[in-house]
DNA sequence: CACCTAACCTAACATCGATAAGTTTACGGT
DNA sequence: ACCGTAAACTTATCGATGTTAGGTTAGGTG
């Protein structure tokens, strides 16, 4: 019960002990849990650990480090969105309607994992921080993998917004000025309504639901064949 | 030049004393360099009291904390958005215009200061993190004074939109449904637009000025009675 | 000159992410 | 049944962070 350096194990002979796969599950699960109730930061690996029953240690046996837990999480945040966007086919007999769910999907779906789209969508990683082009605008410098990877899955759901669109342009339903800078247009407005939301809270706004409805509403009617 | 301690000053002698205001001030533009170089995390107090030729204690003269330093900031910041979206008087003769007009400013002025944007709209500080309400969305808590403030002063830059917009529904240019939705979804749209860009790089968008063409002719479209 | 306060300092605390190196448990081969 | 080995987990520690308590020094006033 006491080691060589006399020190004392926290619960002697106690201690849970699970495989890998397990314990990885497990700590992704507490993770992602303190993550969403205390935000990244204030989740820390000692924290964390806890919640889980090890030490912080033990987590780096699984995890890269503390940014690796969250780009694990990312990823089936990703899934989950792109999931969320996918719609059923018989939805193609409302094209405009489909649309409407679209927007209405990706706005919830980001709303209910907050920091997961903080991280996405609204950070360039710590160490992968803008320097400024000429213009004064943020200019990419070299990109990590993974940081490339997540823009290929990104641009996968922003994808069937744009196809959807096109659909809906082809039939007639949409003008067809620039279906590019609609697509562009209407992501940025649930973008902007989502990220306004997670930093400022809501309740400085329009109440979400007659948010969402308004703006999508605008959109409809301000890309409407005239 | 040796204290009771026994320690030894940095630079004994030669350390040069300032007036609490010019102090102030310095730290402040050196801590607005490194914010905007290295982002708000990466510079710490250390660093900047290092960069004011300071220690980092003497910061704690001049500024409650480090978010102080932020807040006084963004104060800059939003003095500077605000004169962007103040129009001329004579502008008034095109209210349509005049909408047109703001909503271009804010896009530009928010490119233009790049950091500052990201520090004041799209980072929620570390201890006002969200809470989740019965939805899954995220519900504001106590709200500490300080941000409140900030939140005054951006809603100044956002009342010279609502109002821009109430005026325009009054002479009945936009529609009336739901006014305060529509100050809210324009400036989405205009955060979206410019958040995106300094997140994800201009190159993978329509180009800017297309961009903003576009979303304000789907805005103002969208508005328009019927 | 003495003194007082503004301006600044040293030392330290608690906590953070992360690493090196040690210890314990479980299990497969013999 | 034994035993070795690798997986699972630990202790101890590092350097860095924001922040505080309490001391020191310089510049101006009486």
């Amino acid at each position: 019960m006491v080691n060589k350096k006399g020190t004392r194990a926290v619960n002697p002979g106690k201690r849970t002990r699970l495989p890998a796969a397990e314990r990885r599950a497990q700590i992704l699960a507490v993770a992602r849990d303190l993550f969403v109730t205390q935000g990244f930061e204030q989740a820390s690996m000692r924290r964390i650990a806890d919640a889980a029953g090890i030490t912080p240690t033990a987590i780096y046996d699984h995890f890269a480090d503390k940014e690796a837990l969250l780009t694990a999480i990312a990823a089936d945040f990703f899934d989950g969105l792109v999931a969320a966007m996918t719609m059923p086919p018989d939805a193609a007999t409302d094209p405009l309607g489909l649309l409407r769910q679209l927007m209405i999907n990706y706005v919830r779906y980001g709303l209910a994992h907050p920091n997961e789209y903080r991280l996405v969508f609204m950070t360039s990683l710590s160490r992968f921080v803008p320097t400024l082009g000429h213009r004064g605008l943020p200019c990419s410098g070299v990109v990590p993998e993974e940081v490339a990877q997540k823009t290929v899955k990104a641009m996968q759901s922003f994808g069937i917004l744009q196809t959807g669109i096109e659909r809906l342009v082809a039939a007639g339903l949409l003008r067809g000025d620039d279906p590019e800078g609609f697509a562009d247009s209407v992501w940025a407005m649930g973008h902007g309504i989502v990220s306004l939301i997670i930093t400022k809270g809501d309740s400085n706004f329009t109440p979400i639901d007659r948010w969402i409805d308004t703006s999508i509403g605008i959109l409809m009617e301000g890309m409407r064949p005239r």
